[in-house]
RNA sequence: GGGCCUCUAGCUCAGUCGGUAGAGCAGCGGACUUUUAAUCCGUAGGUCGUGGGUUCGAGCCCCACGGGGCCCA
């Protein structure tokens, strides 16, 4: 039990004389203090002064909780009012709510999951001395060890009936109002108190981690292997994107943050890990909106012995058995309320097939790029790099994309915006290529993986020449790639998925709600 | 890159025609033994994002810069 205090409620004019009032101190960085912030050091300052051993003070080493708070709900949860439980626990969490009516106090402790159980101090339990001493010390937004009888009160809130309390932990910045919404910009800056505030918040972040468990558990059912692959990298690839560039003194040389692992884990398939995937960071030095992320978590797999079909299945077990983890079926409630249906068979259209049908012109890898040029020019497509595969899918994008509601898988893609694909085996011009989209948007992307080195060696020489020309979204030609590659790489299907997108796909959120802590500037 | 909106107390927000800066919650002092955003009395708290300008006078008007948001490309 913590000592009373000896000292009389604190005024203003006491805590501004206080020698914990850092107004004093010497640090011409020190941020001005505001008076709430000088008041609660103050009350720090007296529980460190009155602190007998290492379980008091503002601060202690640890309580001795018993139950946690929605351990004592489920079991007490039934109590009839000013029933007791004839149980004494000790549970701590942070105050989120203080009442006071005198010689009975309450206090609603908050624990990290947002479960709550109200303690009662009164002055029959505790006495006058220690009374006050919570009524000067106990602040809104500290950590709070109580201990005492499990009961309802009269209005039939379940409550610890408190015999003994202390600090477990001093909060020194007052709370924000938790009865209004946080402010956007709070929110995100601030997620610390986005969490504590708002249930939702809590809910995003179990979501995410039962998304992301369910992919590595339908991985490792199917044999596959999680590897690490460098994210500091020599040179960049595997992707069509500006990086970040850094510097290593070590080497004194440029690294580049790495755009997409895939060049590594094919070299791991090439080494014999048949079936491999990474969940981790991807790096693009682009524009940040409310889709878009300069640093996203990105999962990516290998099957080899598969091909852009086999891989398809897979995604499609992935994402539906993620939102049987996360909902509970396939499918899947937004945020804004709408449902969307994840299960059954997706669907598979081909692009140049799709295109022609919504243009009402059959277009084919042989359309003559003028053409192309023509129709984008009368619908107003602008094509920043106007070669013929980009022609194909800016076109796609203005004439399909928009109208995609189901889940659906877009096959074959140009062979010229594709330069890591194999060529279809049967149809010319084409790769194969899909795309999955989920409500419009671009969720994952898969491939028959190309694995013949001299058609890579062509493919990465045309990527330079493009960079040459100023393109700093192309690909660099990397020499160590293309040596593994020549050692032999199995057929392989490969996949590539935004994390938080899925996650965007599985709840409706958007992508700063979907990431902990967005980078903000 | 372009357009529009926004930045005021710890938090969430008002602020009229350019004339001494406001509320709720939180804080501080007091009352109250069953409250639930308790209630009641009293009280303190501001570099109005930053820097310029116009004006006798700017939170408000003008310019630049910074943060945030929305729409468009």
């Amino acid at each position: 039990m913590r000592e009373p205090s000896s000292r009389s409620l604190p005024h203003m004019s006491d805590t501004t004389s206080s020698p914990a009032t850092p107004t004093a101190s010497a640090d011409p960085t020190e941020q001005e203090i505001t008076e709430q912030k000088a008041v609660r050091l103050a009350k720090r300052q007296r529980l460190l002064d009155e602190a007998t051993d290492a379980a008091g003070g503002a601060y202690p080493v640890s309580v001795p909780v018993t139950h946690t708070i929605r351990q004592v709900r489920e079991a007490y949860g039934h109590l009839a009012p000013d029933e007791s439980a004839g149980v004494t626990v000790g549970v701590a969490g942070r105050v989120v709510h203080l009442r006071n009516t005198g010689k009975l106090c309450f206090a609603s402790l908050q624990s990290g999951d947002g479960t709550r159980i109200q303690a009662m101090v009164s002055l029959a339990a505790v006495g006058e001395e220690d009374l006050a001493a919570w009524k000067d010390l106990v602040d809104l937004g500290d950590h709070l060890f109580v201990s005492g009888e499990v009961a309802a009160s009269r209005r039939g809130e379940l409550s610890i009936m408190v015999a003994e309390w202390r600090i477990a932990s001093k909060a020194i910045q007052p709370l924000p109002n938790l009865h209004n919404e946080l402010s956007e910009e709070t929110r995100v800056r601030s997620r610390y108190l986005d969490l504590i505030a708002r249930e939702q918040a809590r809910r995003n972040v179990v979501t995410r981690s039962t998304a992301v468990a369910s992919l590595r558990a339908t991985f490792a059912e199917r044999g596959f292997l999680e590897v690490e692959t460098p994210m500091l990298q020599v040179m960049h690839g595997g992707a069509s994107a500006r990086p970040f560039v850094t510097h290593s003194n070590a080497f004194d040389t440029d690294l580049y943050l790495r755009i997409a692992p895939e060049l590594y884990l094919k070299r791991a398939v090439v080494g014999g890990i048949d079936r491999v995937f990474e969940i981790n960071r991807n790096f693009r030095n682009e524009g940040a909106d409310s889709t878009h992320s300069p640093e996203f978590a990105m999962l990516e797999a290998y099957e080899s012995y598969g091909d852009y079909s086999s891989i398809a299945d897979l995604t499609q077990t992935l994402i539906q058995e993620a939102a049987k983890a996360v909902s509970g079926s396939h499918v899947v409630t937004w945020a804004d309320g709408t449902e969307y249906d994840l299960g059954g068979e997706w669907d598979r259209i081909s692009m140049f097939e799709s295109l022609s049908q919504a243009a009402g012109v059959e277009i084919t890898p042989q359309t003559p790029i003028e053409e192309l040029a023509a129709l984008a020019e009368r619908e107003g497509v602008e094509v920043p790099h106007p070669i013929h595969g980009k022609y194909v899918e800016e076109l796609w994008e203005h004439f399909v994309k928009g109208g995609l509601e189901r889940p659906t898988f877009v096959m074959d893609f140009p062979v010229d915006t594709s330069p890591l694909v194999r060529e279809h085996r049967s149809i010319a011009g084409v790769v194969e290529k899909w795309d999955l989209y989920i409500r419009g948007f671009e969720l994952a992307t898969g491939y028959s993986e190309l694995v013949d080195p001299v058609i890579q060696r062509e493919r990465f020489v045309e990527q330079a020449k493009l960079a040459a020309r100023g393109d700093v979204e192309a690909m660099r030609l990397d020499e160590e790639f293309l040596r593994a590659l020549e050692f032999g790489m199995p057929p392989t299907g490969g996949m590539g998925m935004g994390i938080d997108r899925l996650l965007m796909a599985l709840t409706g959120l958007g992508i700063r709600e979907t990431i902990l802590f967005p980078l903000v500037k």
